[in-house]
DNA sequence: TCTGGGGTCCTAGGACCC
DNA sequence: TCTGGGGTCCTAGGACCC
């Protein structure tokens, strides 16, 4: 039987930021979404003072002045490469790694004699290696991985680490009964409100409950979740992430656009940024879709405008997916509208060496694709937004809003910390 | 004064075709 | 007179995650 441990950061946001600045220990930090909008991270000590996630922070802003919240702008160059090197560090321990989100990943600690001592290895390496606090659950699926990460985080008596099987199995699932389901990896709000009408309410009614009727009610993907809780592992570990299906760049501005000018730059980065991921995993796509909306929270004329184009030869190509969005755009655009976002969206993702031929339509030129693979090294050795398209502007004052943003002390020369 | 994230996958339903 | 299947593709919206 394997057993999986889930890895996680500490308010893994918060946490960076205090990293490089020790003077907040101890302090309630937030984090703050892009442009400013919603708490993404909270401190254990901002916890405490009852800010919730994911609210706007307008709504919380009189709580953190009066409590001295120091407040933060996301700085993902920061949290990307501090999460790289504990990943890193990560790696050291185990076979096989899923990187599973910037802050977490699972490990594969099949055989591991003891358990106990191997987490808080783990624990105490990535503090000394980054001074980030982490917790470790571990479990014989994925999804009791999760949840014993749950109970690691959630039960100060386990010091940070948790396994399932420590405790006897009466243990186990009173355990179990005391956590919602919609605490359970999978089980969202939605899903969780229908249990409760079907009358599972824990963790422990939903392990117990009948696959095949779970699997009438929703589907497939729970039914797994229900035998992950019985100690099935259904979920494997993916040691090399499985190739993008759809590519998402969208972003809301920092202020309503209504000219089209500032609307086709915006849609020219989005391209661009999409088209690199595009490219790391080694695929090209078949079809772009171009988004533009107002703001559904105005009371103001609304309007989702969306379409999506074939491309004659799926591609890479930055410049040749630009010029199918921006035709998208032209197509969508109303000049009545005062819009809040924009993105682009890659579709009919399949691997790059995948080539149709075309009786009346020339083959793409190889050159390109080796101008592609020169842009993108350029930005990956010195920091994205190196070089970019003309057609990305250079006019940015609807670009996001980030007005407490930390500086890039690990990714950028003149922001690294001095010592006086 | 005004402020409300971003990304991925799944699914239901409609259109169309044989 | 009335009825009638099943597959594929596309899209919008739903659901989940961090």
């Amino acid at each position: 039987m394997s057993t999986f441990a889930l890895v996680d950061g500490n308010s893994f946001y918060a946490s960076c930021e205090r990293v490089f600045r020790p003077d907040l220990a101890g302090r309630p930090i937030i984090v703050l979404s892009n442009n400013d909008g919603c708490v993404v991270a909270r401190s254990a000590e901002a916890k405490a003072l009852g800010i919730p996630a994911f609210l706007p922070f307008y709504q919380v802003q009189q709580l953190c002045r009066k409590h001295r919240v120091t407040v933060f702008s996301s700085n993902y160059a920061l949290y990307g490469d501090m999460s790289r090197r504990m990943m890193n560090v990560l790696s050291r321990f185990a076979p096989v790694q899923e990187i599973y989100s910037i802050d977490e990943c699972f490990l594969d600690v099949t055989g591991i004699t003891d358990l106990d001592s191997h987490g808080h290895r783990i624990r105490q390496a990535v503090w000394q290696g980054l001074g980030i606090p982490t917790c470790v659950g571990m479990g014989s699926s994925k999804t009791l991985a999760k949840l014993a990460n749950h109970v690691a985080k959630k039960r100060p008596e386990w010091n940070g680490v948790f396994e399932w099987d420590w405790l006897n199995p009466r243990e186990a699932d009173r355990l179990l009964a005391e956590f919602a389901v919609g605490e359970v990896w999978g089980i969202g709000r939605r899903i969780a409100e229908k249990l409760t009408l079907m009358n599972i309410h824990s963790a422990l009614d939903l392990k117990q409950a009948d696959p095949r009727h779970i699997k009438r009610k929703f589907n497939v993907v729970v039914e797994r979740t229900v035998a992950e809780l019985n100690g099935v592992a259904c979920l494997a570990l993916e040691d090399v992430a499985p190739a993008k299906q759809q590519i998402i760049s969208s972003r809301s501005f920092s202020r309503l656009v209504r000219d089209l000018p500032s609307l086709s730059a915006s849609i020219s980065h989005h391209v661009a940024r999409a088209a690199e991921k595009l490219r790391a995993q080694g695929c090209a796509a078949g079809l772009i879709g171009v988004s533009i909306r107002t703001n559904p929270f105005r009371d103001l004329g609304q309007y989702h405008g969306y379409t999506c184009v074939p491309l004659v030869h799926p591609s890479a190509d930055t410049l040749l997916l630009n010029q199918a969005a921006q035709a998208a755009l032209r197509a969508i655009w109303r000049k009545e509208f005062s819009y809040h976002k924009a993105g682009v969206i890659l579709m009919d993702i399949g691997p790059a060496t995948r080539q149709q031929q075309d009786m009346f339509s020339p083959l793409p030129d190889p050159k390109r694709s080796r101008l592609m693979a020169a842009i993108d090294k350029l930005n990956r050795d010195f920091g994205s937004g190196t070089i970019k398209l003309g057609a990305e502007g250079l006019t940015e004052d609807w670009r996001m809003k980030q007005e407490k943003k930390s500086p890039c002390y690990t990714t950028r020369v003149g922001d690294i910390v001095q010592l006086r």
